[in-house]
DNA sequence: ACTCCTTGGGAGATCGATCTCCCACACTGT
DNA sequence: ACAGTGTGGGAGATCGATCTCCCAAGGAGT
C-alpha cells in the first residue's frame, strides 16, 4: 500500500530507472517510442506520482514562487496575487501566497519561512518603504527576489511598480477637465512607497497647502473617518482623490449618509481599480494597474541573472478608468 | 559561495553530521551542552539554512498543509483561510492557499498539484456538494484530507462544517421576535452544501411556499439583482435573510437606492459575519462561524489515523451577531 | 570487411538531512 | 576489581529522482 516509486514503474515496464525518468520527466533525449509507451502505461496503471521533494533535492529547484503581500484583507492584493498566480501557472509553476498582516515583523518571518529552499524565487510587496528593506536584502542575498507594486530602500533588488506620479496626474487632469478645482487628497499609509508617492505627487501638483486628509491605513474604516472629516470641516471641496479603493468605498458611503451627493457635490476617485468598484453606487472612477504586464516583467526579472536585479524602480504606465463617481456636475 | 550544508556546520564545529543534526533539529537525545553550543555558533556564523527538500525526502513530511477554497474574491474565504493559517502556524507549520475560481475543474487541478508530496495534508472547501466528490476521494486515498465549511458526497472523508440549520433557526427566531413575519430568503449557489442546506432549512421552517429568490453565485452583484427583484415584485416582505454576506451587501445598497429603508421597512441579515459588515450603513446582522474551533478540529482530524476520517459531517454551533440592519421597527 | 559515429539505454553516483545501529567511556553496586 | 548500566557520539545506510558517465548495437563510409 506504499506509494509507487519510479523504481516500481521502471520494473513494471521492464526498463531502468534512468529510462523511466527520461520518459516521465521529458528529458530531451531520444527514447524508443515503444519503451516510452510501456513506461507511460506502467505509470498510469500503478498510479505513479513524482516525489516532489526528491526531485527538488536532486535538481535544486522547486517550481514554486512565493509572494508576500501586506494584507489579503485588502481586495487589491487578492487581485494582485491572482494576476501573479495566473502568470506563474502559465509557466508551469506554483505560487505560494503569504500574508504579512501589515506588520514588518510578520513580513520578515514570512520571508524567512519561504526561504528554506522551498521556493525558486520570492516576490515581495513590502509593507514599508523603510522598515522592510533589511529583511528583503537578507533574502535577496540567498534567493532571487523582486519587489512588486511597491519598493523599499536598501532592499538590494529591483522593484516593478506603477508610475504613481503619472497616475495622480491622470486623475487630477480628469477632475480639472470637469471643472473641479478644489480637490482634496485622502491618503493613507505613508510608510509604504505607494502611499508616499501618491501624496508627494498630489502636493507637487496642487501645492503644499492643498487639502489633504492623512490616515494610518488602507482600510474601509479609515475611509469613513475621512468622509466624516470632509463632510464636517472641508465644506469647500468639490472633488476627493482617494489613495486607495478601500478608502473610496468608506468615504462615499459616509458622504452619502451625510447628505453630500456624489458626484453631485463632490466627485470621488479611487486608486487600484479593484473589482468591487463597479458594483458600488455610484461606481467609482479609479486607476487601473497593468497587473498582467507587471507580473510578466517581475517573473522575467526573477529568472534573470542576478546582475539584472540591481536596486532600482521600474515604473509601469497607469490607466484611468472613468465611472459615474466623476460624472460631470449634475 | 555555495550554500553551507549541515556537513559544513559539523566540520566547523568539529563534530559529526549526526550530532549537528541532533542539535539543530532538536531531536530528543542528550547532547553535551558544550558541543551543542559549538554547533549553534557554527551554524550562526556560516549562515546555515536547513535544506527543506532533503529533510522532506528523508522524513516523509513537509510541515505544510494545503487548503483549496472556492474563491478568494469572497472575503469570507479569506477570513477562513486566515483562521486556518493561524492554527497551522501555531503548530509550527505552513499553510498553502489555492483558489479554485468556483470551478470544479480548476479545483481538481489544484488538488492534484498540491498532492505531489508537497503537503502533509489537505483541507478542501468544496465548490460543489456533488461534483467535487470524486476529486476529493481520489486525493483522500493518497493523503489525509478533511473537508472544511462545506461537505461533498462521495468524498470518502470527514467534513467540519457549520450547523446551517441551527443558524437559519437563529436568524428566523430573531426576526420573528421582532415581529417580522413576512420573511424572504435570498439564496445562492445551491450546488454547494452550504447554499443547499440554508435553503432547505428555510423552506422547512417557513413552508415551501415562502418567498425565495434564487441566484447562481455568492457575489455582491447577485445581491444587487435580488435587491431589484424584491423592490419591484415582493412588496409585501418585511425581512430578508441572505445566504451570504456578500449578497446582503449588494441587496442593502440596492434597496436603499430604491428608497426602501433598511431596517425601516425591510430588515436584512447576512450569513458568515465577514468583517466588512460592521463598516456598512447600516451594519448588518449576521451569523458567525466558530472558525477557530472549526480550524482546530479540522487540523486534529487531519493528523488523526485515517479511520477517524470516515465520511460524515461534523457540525459546529453558529452564533447570532445582531447589528442595526435588524433594529426593531422604527 | 573494418573503423568510426550515432544513438538508445543502463549502472552507479549524487543531492542533503536523518535514522539506525553500535561503540567507547564513565559510573554504579557488589 | 569486575560485570552491568547508561549516555554521548560517530559511521554508514537511506529517502527517491536525476545526472553523469560509459557501453552496446546498428548504420555509414572507405
Amino acid at each position: 500500500m506504499t506509494a509507487p516509486r519510479l523504481l516500481d514503474v521502471a520494473a513494471a515496464a521492464g526498463v531502468s530507472r534512468a529510462t523511466a525518468s527520461r520518459v516521465l520527466a521529458g528529458t530531451p533525449r531520444n527514447v524508443d517510442p515503444e519503451l516510452a509507451r510501456r513506461v507511460e502505461e506502467a505509470a498510469q496503471r500503478l498510479g505513479y506520482r513524482l516525489n516532489h521533494s526528491a526531485r527538488a533535492l536532486r535538481t535544486g529547484t522547486t517550481g514554486t514562487i512565493g509572494v508576500v503581500v501586506p494584507s489579503l484583507a485588502n481586495p487589491y492584493f487578492v487581485q494582485l496575487a491572482d494576476a501573479l498566480a495566473q502568470q506563474v501557472r502559465a509557466a508551469g509553476g506554483q505560487l505560494v501566497v503569504s500574508d504579512a498582516a501589515n506588520d514588518t515583523a510578520v513580513e520578515a518571518e514570512q520571508i524567512e519561512t519561504l526561504l528554506g529552499g522551498r521556493v525558486d524565487g520570492l516576490l515581495v510587496v513590502p509593507v514599508s518603504a523603510g522598515a522592510s528593506g533589511p529583511a528583503v536584502r537578507a533574502a535577496a542575498e540567498r534567493t532571487p527576489v523582486v519587489l512588486f507594486d511597491r519598493w523599499a530602500t536598501g532592499s538590494g533588488t529591483v522593484a516593478v511598480t506603477l508610475d504613481n506620479t503619472a497616475a495622480m496626474r491622470l486623475l487630477l487632469d480628469h477632475l480639472e477637465g470637469l471643472g473641479r478645482h478644489r480637490i482634496a487628497l485622502v491618503a493613507a499609509d505613508q510608510a509604504s512607497s505607494s502611499g508616499a508617492e501618491r501624496l508627494a505627487a498630489f502636493t507637487e501638483a496642487r501645492g503644499a497647502d492643498a487639502t489633504t486628509v492623512l490616515l494610518p491605513s488602507f482600510t474601509t474604516d479609515a475611509g469613513r473617518t475621512a468622509g466624516r472629516r470632509i463632510a464636517e470641516r472641508h465644506t469647500g471641496i468639490d472633488a476627493v482623490v482617494c489613495g486607495a479603493d478601500v478608502l473610496a468605498v468608506g468615504l462615499v458611503s459616509t458622504l452619502q449618509r451625510s447628505a453630500v451627493p456624489v458626484p453631485g457635490r463632490i466627485a470621488v476617485t479611487g486608486f487600484d481599480d479593484t473589482e468591487m468598484l463597479e458594483l458600488l453606487d455610484p461606481p467609482i472612477t479609479s486607476i487601473r494597474h497593468p497587473l498582467t504586464a507587471m507580473a510578466e516583467r517581475a517573473l522575467t526579472l526573477l529568472q534573470a541573472p542576478a546582475r539584472e536585479r540591481t536596486e532600482r524602480v521600474e515604473r509601469f504606465a497607469p490607466q484611468l478608468v472613468v465611472r459615474s463617481s466623476t460624472d460631470a456636475d449634475a
